[in-house]
DNA sequence: TAGAGTTTGTAGGATCATCCTACATATTCA
DNA sequence: TGAATATGTAGGATGATCCTACAAACTCTA
């Protein structure tokens, strides 16, 4: 039942200005096991204002928001509550200067938005076991997306690329267990292996990968 | 197996500045049946540049890019493939006027950042049908997840209300089936029920909406 | 007020996905 | 060459989704 013994559960407040955006990450955040969402704002105030009612462990923030900036916010979230943990989404790569003012102020970590989703929950789990976890991408110029490996593909072996390719396609495993002549639960088991030896977790992450880099795969 | 029997589906190419927000969005995207990702990109100059081989028929583009704005790109897009439809996603609620310019340069929709991401979908959705959909809350202060209908919840049957909360908990219908001492397909039944009546689609809208009304809900 | 329509409570079948385990054969590496 | 690892194959348990069904209760209207 529970596959992450060790860690217990972070409950998240997230400030992010954008509704659009908010909302898509919420979505991912609900989806992870150990996350339970607390609240959500659009803005400093708000934010301050709900967590004063409500006891979250974690606060996602955002660097600029409409009326005020999340460092500002953040001091006075930590005022208020000194054990909260603090994730700031900052818009660019930033300074060592820059970044060790955040950490000063007693935000623990700092993810920019060019980073992928992923960066951002592996940023929370690190958080979340009490480790600082400091994107080592934040200083170069990252463009992760384009230059995202596309030689782990290749590290599949070559049923396991073409369970892959049709999985991309939104095939069941109905579908290609079918058109492969093999048992549906054996293509379920290509899934998982693929899923691990890709890195992934989720069969969306694949699927995303595999629409990203589909022109630049074989066949 | 198809329950969206009119519509075919729409080739997406999403030029989202921020990596971030940008996946997030595409792993709804992904999800959504008559969807087909096609690429993505950072900047107007990359859009331009994939665009040229692919043949989406639909840009999903940000009004605000490092390098240019969204209109602009659009309408050299659009000179490129002129059946190309494009949603613009914009920052804040626009003026009539500027809305005029938008839809004058062949901007077939306009969705404002600071909307649910349901009415991308729906807006996606007319847009699909040739339909122009223009966001009815563009021109006010929209604070739609602040002023979201909290009374959809009361119009559930005491019942339904029950197994919404503890849906909203995470528990499986199983493990509600078992507390109520009910069959486990009944839960699944309640579920449909409670998704068509508040107008969700999916499961994590519904827990999402609860989430976000817990603290002003019943009990 | 009776009959019709709608809501509520209940559940089954078919189909998929996920997580975990297993095991034989093939390949590689020390 | 023997041990470790990779690959191909599949089963069980559990959960979700989509669709259909049906009886009891409630509501509304002619």
């Amino acid at each position: 039942m529970n596959r992450t013994p060790s860690t217990y559960k972070s409950t998240c407040f997230v400030t992010i200005d954008k509704l659009l955006y908010r909302e898509a990450l919420l979505y991912h955040l609900m989806n992870q096991e150990q996350i339970e969402i607390l609240g959500e704002a659009s803005t400093g105030f708000d934010t301050l204002n709900q967590l004063a009612h409500r006891k979250a462990n974690t606060l996602i923030i955002e660097e600029d928001l409409k009326d005020n900036d999340g460092l500002t916010i953040s001091e006075m979230a930590l005022e208020l509550q000194p054990s909260l943990s603090i994730l700031l989404l900052v818009d660019v790569e930033i300074s060592q200067k820059r970044l060790a003012i955040y950490l000063e102020s007693g935000i623990k970590t700092v993810v920019s938005k060019t980073q992928p989703v992923k960066e951002l929950f592996k940023a929370l789990r690190y958080m979340q076991e009490g480790k600082a976890y400091i994107n080592p991408q934040l200083f170069q110029q990252s463009r992760p997306a384009e230059t995202m490996d596309e030689t782990i593909f290749h590290s599949l072996s070559a049923r396991e690329q073409e369970v892959a390719q049709l999985m991309a396609d939104r095939m069941t495993a109905q579908e290609i267990a079918e058109r492969l002549g093999l048992s549906h639960k054996t293509i379920h088991s290509y899934k998982d292996r693929i899923l691990v030896k890709m890195g992934f977790e989720k069969l969306p992450e694949l699927i995303l990968y595999m629409k990203r880099f589909r022109n630049k795969l074989p066949k």
